[in-house]
DNA sequence: TATTGAAATTGACCATGGTCAATATAAAAT
DNA sequence: ATTTTATATTGACCATGGTCAATTTCAATA
């Protein structure tokens, strides 16, 4: 349901979510089974599918809040006046992101754009995260010679490889502060920074 | 299956790959069906668990063939002048990657690595992109300020994000070309780009 | 060539996401 | 109150990926 008329389903929808965000407290979200969240929930399986599109659909909502709760944090926060300051800010979400590789894989499908035309929660986040940094990144400390969104757009892009490295077998040894590092330096202080190899 | 000894498993593997690739060559890669794919090979189900983990691996194979394809015809050319020329070079592979939703995402979900801590064809295909670029990007017409290496892995990072906004709702007004010129040149020509409001 | 142990294959079976015609409930119209 | 219409819910059913004990085939060796 699009949007829930009767009093009764707005009550079951919040059951479901509720439903849903306790057994995810209970065993993570790549366990989480919507078998499991309707038995919570006391309603039929069908209902479930009346209110979200299908299990993504849910996911979508439930970790695009959590992420909403990231950027609240963020948003009363001053401008970091360092590349390592910037990824001090970021580091709460970015081991949300991380901390679950299923959640990471919702994130990613859903980052871009939803699997239909709309824009789901992950996807509108990830809009507030550009309106969060470019302000952060129009401050003194880094580069001017390129619109403060689009400089947001990068850190959004490079976070994110920082993040799948972060999986990957092969680059799991540097640790993922000094790789964010060495991105964003490049990214937002490309006349400061000085070459030097930095693998092999 | 991962060292098929006897000559018949061996067979096997390459009837299941081939009927795979008819299935995928009819109906798309998003609508292969495991069901299908056995049918085609006339093998039981079984056998298909026997010579992959599951389907996404089968995908990761035949999938990471197919960009080792694009990465062949790469490493046969010189390197690109420039931004605009780089863009040019990387645009079949682009197309590949973003032709269907359903294979962008096998791809962001293989990028980083595979779900067990062995590396997969794909995650292979990202290394060796990677190795690819770099030798393009120590060029003269690029910054030299940092390692080439970074540089390839920030184009492949910013390269993926316009494949990711592609496929969004929110930003699909702005051709994939124009976005890509915009992210490289800030990322390969700090010096020599002009501030410029790119949006809003 | 008969025996035997490992490799390969089988298919019935399961787990889980998702569908839909039928039913029940709420709210509006008479 | 009764009827009517739209909304919400139900649960049997389906689609598809994945498992595994049983069986068959291969090839090495006596």
């Amino acid at each position: 349901m699009k949007t829930p008329i009767q009093k009764r389903a707005i009550a079951t929808r919040a059951k479901l979510i509720d439903a849903a965000n306790k057994a995810i407290a209970a065993k993570g979200y790549g366990a989480l089974r919507v078998e499991d969240v309707v038995q919570r929930a006391g309603v039929a399986k069908g209902t479930f599918f009346a209110h979200f599109r299908d299990k993504d659909a849910l996911m979508d909502i439930i970790i695009g809040n959590e992420i909403d709760r990231f950027l609240d944090q963020l948003d009363a926060t001053p401008p970091p006046g360092s590349v390592e300051a910037l990824i001090d800010r970021l580091t709460p979400l970015t081991q949300f992101m991380t901390h679950e590789r299923y959640v990471f894989d919702v994130i990613l499908r859903h980052s871009g754009a939803a699997a239909s035309e709309e824009v789901g929660p992950i996807a509108k986040t990830f809009e507030r995260y550009i309106m969060v940094l470019a302000p952060w990144l129009a401050t003194a400390s880094f580069r001017k010679d390129v619109d403060p969104w689009l400089l947001a757009e990068g850190v959004q892009a490079l976070g994110i490889q920082c993040m799948a490295l972060h999986f990957c077998a092969i680059h799991k040894e540097e640790p993922m502060r000094e790789r964010m590092n060495r991105y964003f330096s490049a990214w937002l202080c490309p006349s400061t920074c000085t070459k030097e190899k930095t693998r092999h």
